[in-house]
DNA sequence: TATTGTTATACTCTATAACTATA
DNA sequence: TATAGTTATAGAGTATAACAATA
């Protein structure tokens, strides 16, 4: 229940600051924020927690890793990505083994069953996209892509080392 | 004390999936929160809550305002605003007055003082933008901003209603 | 002794619900 | 009875610290 849509009548809207509608981290901060909420909403909508997505994507890229590396990437504390496993290994996507060069070692992979489930993932994601930045032309899609791959670059070159072309 | 800096040596950079670096809204997230993170960090730094700002800044815009209109221009629960209020008051940067015709309001107006803050902390969020998105030359800073308001407008009107001009 | 993954603890944050004073 | 602002309560989320197994 959105309580802004029954407040309409009784006061008149209230707007952002302008100074800080002007701003364009403001902005920034504003839709990220906006776009993570409706991406956790659809993937949970379908039995999905949104870093599931962001551990099946890695693990559907990269060769096998381990527990430690998975972490790092995602910036991830170790102990929080446990649980994270757990599910994923209780609903069949991924698979822990021993390193058996090192024991103490987890290896994770991704499951056939995980690859599927996957694309179901990344199609809901995809099609969020497509409505999110629907505003833009296809150009200018493509042009703010761009720039924000140019500012992740200064601001975490772990996020886009390389300007690589799709 | 940033424990990626000393871990450089152990382990080869982990980076993100491809997959999510390629998505616009994943960019988005991350760097709307990388911001946020940094204009919280500078700000108190100087003493200010980010909340500060935004409350100074609708009072140093808008006219008298009532708690009310306050938190619902900041999506904000009432509850929340109280703490924000007495803090800006204890340090004389708002008043709280009862609004003489109904006793339960107070309406909330900045204060000389307050001004005065209020351009110290956007002179702190100002310096911060212009290092943010340095990356861009000025073009493609006014580009992304015409991008940026284009989404705020679709996603939450209340946001940038109008593409008025600065 | 140090490291990998795991579990337990404690703390912060915030949403919700009660409460008061006015209407 | 309803509303504006305030205070109190409780629950979620998470960072931190302890732990067991292995190196």
């Amino acid at each position: 229940m959105n309580e802004l849509a029954t407040a309409d009548t009784s006061r008149p809207v209230q707007l952002v600051a302008r100074e800080l509608a002007n701003s364009s981290g403001y902005l920034l901060a504003r839709l990220g924020l906006a776009f993570k909420l409706q991406a956790t909403e659809r993937a949970e909508a379908s039995g999905f927690e949104l870093y599931d997505y962001s551990v099946l994507a890695i693990l559907g890229e990269g060769s096998r890793e381990t527990q430690a590396t998975i972490a790092d990437a995602l910036t991830l504390d170790p102990s929080r990505l446990v649980a994270l496993l757990d599910s994923l290994e209780e609903r069949d996507m991924v698979e822990r083994q021993r390193d058996p060069q090192d024991r103490r070692r987890h290896v994770v992979s991704i499951t056939n069953s995980g690859r599927k489930e996957l694309a179901r993932v990344r199609a809901i994601i995809s099609q969020l996209e497509g409505e999110f930045f629907a505003p833009l032309d296809s150009a200018n899609r493509e042009a703010l892509h761009t720039m924000l791959a140019a500012l992740a670059t200064q601001n975490d070159p772990r996020c886009c080392p390389l300007d690589d072309e799709e």
